[in-house]
RNA sequence: GGCGGGUUACCCAAGCGGCCAAAGGGAUCUGACUGUAAAUCAGCCGGCGUAGCCUUCGCAGGUUCGAAUCCUGCACCCGCCA
């Protein structure tokens, strides 16, 4: 199976009416001026990451796709990775961030940089630069940024973005160095309109109180109007939030969510979001997601859009084999035949996707779910199977204290543990080939 | 610097000497129904575990037979005044 060609769909008249479909844009300085800019010529554009992680989530996916998609129509984008900002924290509405160290910060830079470039295109007079705020804001004194930059923005207009008002109003108030926040990132956008006539910044509708500031800045010290594009915050039709699973986020970086558990994630869409879900995260053309729409509404269960879905997103995230691999293993783990009748390739293939523990023969079950973190902890387990939601090799449990037997073990000395309907984690003992010696070291 | 308010389990939030492992709501989780969906209903929801025990209510001490609840000190947060 082969992933979608990245492409903008040729059936609309500009990228912008293309982006305005997807529903990636809720919100903009001047749309008409910003599509004539566009059908002038290449445009540069920016979009900032701040390094508050290891690794960027679902959130920062929605970005990356919306760069690559005015990439792909014949702009230059600039990936900045926030060096300097990721020092001082985005006023979050709730609370005060906790600051990481310098040495953290600059790690996470790099982690990140890697991440940014592997979905955007290094090649051609379009090519993806990297940026690092870092390299013009550590040199700047606190006297030349007072002088310079700050006499540029009243505080009356700082307190009204809604970032520092929600503060403001909240029992955690807001320091400076957080209100401060909008001031650099403005900056930002001054110093790449100057060094390289970047004239777009696109980022999240969360962020839009600091794109403007951006584009304030530049039309009052350079005279210039630039635009600034916010995506919505996607959400959930049934309110809760997206992206995240058991309350915790999708990473992209496949060491933090295997790339198994990200394909499961989509996997499980709801029908009332699927649609919308490929019209952001794939490269489906319009008339391609027109006829998922179709199937969705006359034959739901099926779920073709998905399973489409699914396997497109973890394409671009992880690449067209790991997708295929994920593929086949879910279906293995999920198909309606019988697990004995699977062969021992098959089912390592997709034990190895799914976490797993290496066991004896008389391991008590609860104790193989609390390794591979099926459950918290062994009470939560004694639980879960009192309540009929654990299963080895999809046979119900109904003894708490069960103790893996060889009569478990499948081909190649597998088994699997299932808690609840589609939670899956693989058991490999060791078949006894190898010396029972516990020689001390 | 002064005065007042606050800090409870994943989140919000009650409790104000024993009936408190701690109300209520949300989230997560499990079951039924299903399409590895949604909605709905039911259960669970600190740890170990048959009873029972252990650790928790910002931190450290103290009073008491007994403290999340009272006292002292400390830290942090919010507001008003200077």
């Amino acid at each position: 199976m082969q992933p979608a060609t990245q492409q903008i769909d040729t059936s609309f008249d500009s990228i912008i009416d293309e982006l305005v479909w997807r529903g990636l844009i809720s919100v903009s300085t001047d749309l008409d001026a910003l599509r004539s800019d566009l059908a002038a010529g290449p445009v540069k554009y920016y979009c900032g990451f701040d390094p508050t992680a290891g690794s960027l989530h679902l959130g920062h996916l929605v970005q990356l796709l919306l760069m690559r998609r005015l990439q792909l129509a014949g702009n230059v984008p600039y990936a900045l990775v926030g060096g300097a900002t990721g020092l001082i924290g985005d006023p979050r509405p709730t609370a005060e961030r906790t600051l990481n160290s310098r040495d953290q910060v600059a790690q996470w830079v790099t982690q990140l940089q890697a991440q940014v470039s592997g979905y955007l295109s290094d090649e051609g007079d379009n090519a993806v630069r990297l940026v690092n705020n870092l390299d013009w804001t550590s040199q700047l004194s606190a006297i030349d940024f007072l002088r310079d930059i700050g006499k540029n923005f009243r505080v009356g207009a700082m307190l009204a973005k809604d970032a520092v008002s929600a503060r403001l109003k909240s029992d955690a108030g807001i320091s400076y160095t957080e209100f401060s926040y909008q001031v650099l990132q403005a900056n930002d956008f001054l110093e790449l309109f100057r060094r390289e006539g970047v004239t777009l910044q696109s980022g999240g509708q969360d962020q839009w109180g600091n794109l403007v500031g951006g584009v304030d800045l530049i039309r009052r010290v350079e005279r210039a109007s630039v635009h600034a594009l916010g995506s919505p915050l996607i959400t959930n039709s049934d309110g809760t939030k997206f992206g995240k699973s058991e309350g915790n986020a999708i990473w992209i970086d496949p060491e933090l969510t295997s790339p198994y558990a990200f394909y499961q994630f989509w996997l499980n869409t709801d029908d009332a979001d699927v649609i919308a879900r490929l019209k952001v995260f794939t490269f489906l053309t319009r008339e391609e997601i027109t006829e998922y729409e179709r199937l969705v509404a006359e034959e739901p269960f099926r779920r073709a859009a998905q399973r489409r879905l699914a396997f497109e997103v973890t394409a671009i995230a992880h690449g067209a084999s790991q997708a295929n691999a994920v593929i086949a293993a879910s279906e293995a783990l999920f198909g309606q035949g019988d697990l004995a009748t699977l062969d021992a390739p098959t089912l390592a293939a997709a034990v190895d996707e799914l976490p797993h523990a290496d066991v004896e023969i008389g391991t008590p079950l609860s104790a193989i779910g609390v390794e591979t973190e099926l459950f918290r902890s062994a009470g939560e387990a004694r639980r879960a199977i009192s309540q009929g939601g654990l299963y080895l090799n999809n046979v119900k449990v109904d003894d708490a204290d069960a103790k893996l037997s060889a009569d478990d073990l499948l081909n190649g000395g597998f088994a699997l543990l299932r808690r609840g309907k589609k939670t899956l984690a693989g058991i490999r003992v060791n078949t006894g080939d190898t010396p029972g010696l516990r020689s001390g070291f």
